[in-house]
RNA sequence: GCUGUAAUAGCUCAGUGGUAGAGCACUUCCUUGGUAAGGAAGAGGUCCUGAGUUCAACUCUCAGUUACAGCUCCA
């Protein structure tokens, strides 16, 4: 720090305090003109914000988001000033501050390597060490434009802040007029590096404590694919070294839930090269699991008043230019099969053929069922339900695993009602979307509620804004975290979300519920009135899963694959200590299956501390384990996923035991579990 | 689709311009074992596909396919 830098005088929480003013950041881009000013004081590193016009401070710590914030954005200054200490061609694009970390991007001759990351961290450490401060210093456009002549990135955004100034209504609310500029300045008060950038940064380079280099990969310049490729590194920083390994081991930790990995690792599912990009099988396992999602589903939609109906997957041409689907959904399609054309010898047309197309949805289909014969009032709400697989042509990056796939089931249903069903329905949607993903074992979510985009909606501004008020109503009565997401709808209806976190604190959009004031229309769909007039249902379309296979991956990854017992795929796994036990517990197993209860044994021929580890590493919630000392006595012992043991149990009340316990949706890891769940009691 | 990286046994991965390797899994045999890996033998390969360079290509070059990371997209 140079002492010989001019002070300024804030006021902080009522006391005067002087404050470097080289340390002091201009926010012109922020509206409130808000100054970020950065002091030191003794060892620890502060830092206040205060408005531009008044003296009032707010200070913030280093530690709060905000000023770590500040710490990752000059970290990512002094990324990019190694980069260019090292690649001195490269051009720089901008340097912004995302979740727990931070990315610059980069136009250079080759991309990086991990070998150049390595030498770059290197350089960043160096860098570090010199305790550079970072200067800021406030220059007009022009010379803006000359210092970033060499630039082209950095001149087309200063170019772009002129044209905005430029076509603002009300200049002196857009800026000051005047950018600025950040000089990193050697302990010999020699300029070592420069960027345009709004700031704040720290007072040197020395408080960044702790960063790691992740990864580097393309990104478009300004996020337009048309524009050129960029080269961006990610990185992450934290102020302790301790912050920086826990962060790094949670990464860890999402990679070993990854499920992918989880379904390869466990026989689930697998997408065979041969079938395409996009296309999963599910693996007796993970059939298993999907089949129990599914019969749940299919109980808890006939309890609450679905019909359960079937259409195919895949229709001639027509429906989808009704449904409109063809003229605004036409690339993710799957391209059409022409059929049923004859050709004559000579080559001439004796009969036209027609397209079919693959199913990207099923609402029209639905609606055919509906347009089956005339519907009464008497009828609505008519709720339509189907598992329905639908294909869609995602480009070739964009498949990931189970979470987007070419190949998926919904959990699909169209309901048609009155405009004066449409609060109840939803309000009952909802209860059903929270009951099931509670039952499922996921407990920390919100909702988000997309509204009307002004520029872009059909039917009337009266129906968009009782729908509207009425998600609202139904949103907030749920107790629920409430989001909204302005201007976010689809033209055709607005939409209300549920959002999910898992177990390692991510997000994840499950159940939409999405109004529809669109395709009633197009398909002409009515019902007759008690007044014996015909008039348009409102339809909403809404999916709880989401996709199955989409919430498969989010179970399988919540729970690491250590499913509740109700949906595991083997829920107990017979292991016999020795050869004269074993029929007495295949006996069992196979009493367990007449119950529906999803029981094998092992029949290897490993050791018996070789069968308990597989056992494990299944993740199987109740193993079995019989010897000698239990069968002649007519007891089993259980052993569960963390260890735990409930021996001497008498066979047949552990055969009820396991019956209530793999009946409950609850968790089950351990003896504790079991006994609070099954209400055992030594006898 | 774009940029980059990768592709070797069922899985995880070594390796080399000149006979293809390990661990796990699998098969068989031995082992009869009380709480997370008993022993031995065996089988298993178009080194992703195609073209090129070369006396010789799994290895180098080009193209394609697929996957991964990121971008873009997900009404």
């Amino acid at each position: 720090m140079n002492n010989e830098d001019q002070l300024m005088t804030v006021v902080v929480n009522g006391e005067e305090k002087n404050i470097p003013s080289t340390f002091t950041g201009i926010d012109l881009f922020s509206s409130d003109h808000s100054i970020i000013a950065v002091s030191i004081n003794g060892i620890a590193c502060d830092i206040y914000t205060l408005l531009h016009d008044g003296d009032q401070v707010n200070p913030i710590s280093i530690d709060s988001e905000q000023g770590l914030a500040i710490m990752r954005h000059s970290t990512t200054h002094v990324m990019a000033q190694a980069v260019q200490d090292l690649y001195p061609n490269t051009k720089l694009g901008v340097g912004p501050v995302i979740k727990d970390g931070f990315y610059y991007d980069f136009d250079v001759d080759k991309p990086f390597t991990p070998e150049d990351l390595k030498k770059i961290e290197k350089r960043m450490k160096e860098i570090i060490k010199e305790d550079q401060s970072f200067k800021r210093r406030s220059i007009d456009m022009a010379t803006a434009q000359q210092e970033e002549a060499d630039q082209p990135y950095k001149l087309e955004l200063i170019n772009d802040k002129e044209s905005e100034i430029a076509t603002a209504k009300d200049p002196t609310q857009v800026n000051h007029g005047e950018l600025t500029m950040y000089d990193n300045i050697r302990k010999d008060g020699s300029v070592a590096w420069t960027d345009l950038c709004r700031g704040p940064h720290l007072p040197s380079t020395k408080y960044i404590k702790a960063f790691k280099l992740q990864r580097s990969a393309a990104a478009y310049w300004k996020g337009d694919e048309n524009n050129a490729t960029m080269q961006r590194i990610y990185g992450t920083a934290w102020n302790s070294a301790d912050d920086l390994k826990k962060h790094l081991q949670l990464l860890e930790e999402a990679a070993k839930r990854d499920h992918r990995k989880l379904g390869a690792e466990l026989d689930l599912f697998s997408f065979p090269d041969k079938m395409g990009p996009g296309l999963a099988v599910f693996h007796p396992k993970g059939g298993t699991i999907i089949n129990v999602m599914e019969d749940y589903s299919r109980q808890m939609h006939r309890r609450n008043g679905y019909s359960l109906v079937q259409t195919p997957h895949l229709t001639k041409k027509d429906l989808y230019v009704t449904s409109g689907h063809l003229n605004w959904y036409h690339d993710d399609m799957y391209p059409p099969m022409h059929l049923d054309e004859v050709v004559d010898a000579d080559g001439t047309v004796k009969r036209q053929g027609q397209d079919y197309y693959m199913k990207p949805m099923n609402c029209p289909m639905h609606n055919l069922i509906f347009m089956s014969r005339q519907r009464s009032y008497r009828e609505l709400p008519l709720r339509l339900f189907e598992f329905g697989t639908v294909y869609r042509y995602e480009k070739s990056g964009e498949v990931h695993g189970l979470t987007r796939m070419r190949g998926f089931t919904q959990d699909d249903s169209h309901i048609y009602c009155t405009r004066e069903q449409m609060k109840d329905e939803l309000t009952s949607i909802l209860n059903f979307v929270l009951q099931m993903l509670k039952d499922f074992g996921l407990t920390d979510f919100y909702i988000e509620i997309s509204t009307k985009d002004p520029h872009k909606y059909v039917g009337s501004d009266e129906l968009w804004e009782e729908a509207e008020s009425t998600l609202r109503e139904v949103g907030q009565a749920s107790g629920l975290e409430f989001h909204e997401d302005p201007a976010g709808a689809a033209f055709y209806g607005p939409k209300i979300s549920v959002e999910a976190r898992d177990a390692i604190g991510r997000n994840w959009q499950i159940s939409t519920i999405q109004l529809d004031f669109n395709e009633p229309h197009l398909f002409g769909l009515q019902y007759i009135d008690k007044d014996g007039q015909r008039k348009e249902p409102v339809m909403i379309h809404r999916a709880l899963f989401g996709s199955i296979e989409r919430f498969f991956a989010i179970l399988l990854e919540n729970y690491a694959g250590a499913f509740p017992a109700w949906l595991s795929p083997i829920q107990v796994e017979g292991i016999s200590v020795t050869d004269d036990s074993y029929e007495y517990v295949a006996q069992i197993c196979n009493d367990l299956k007449q119950c529906d209860i999803r029981a094998e044994i092992d029949n290897s021929d490993d050791r018996f501390g070789k069968k308990i580890r597989n056992a494990a590493k299944q993740k199987i919630p109740f193993t079995l384990i019989v010897g000698d000392k239990d069968r002649t006595a007519g007891c089993v012992s259980f052993r569960f996923r963390d260890g735990s043991q409930l021996n001497e149990i008498k066979k047949e009340y552990a055969e009820e035991l396991i019956k209530i316990a793999c009946r409950k949706h609850d968790q089950c890891n351990s003896a504790d579990d079991f006994i609070a769940i099954t209400g055992y009691h030594a006898e």
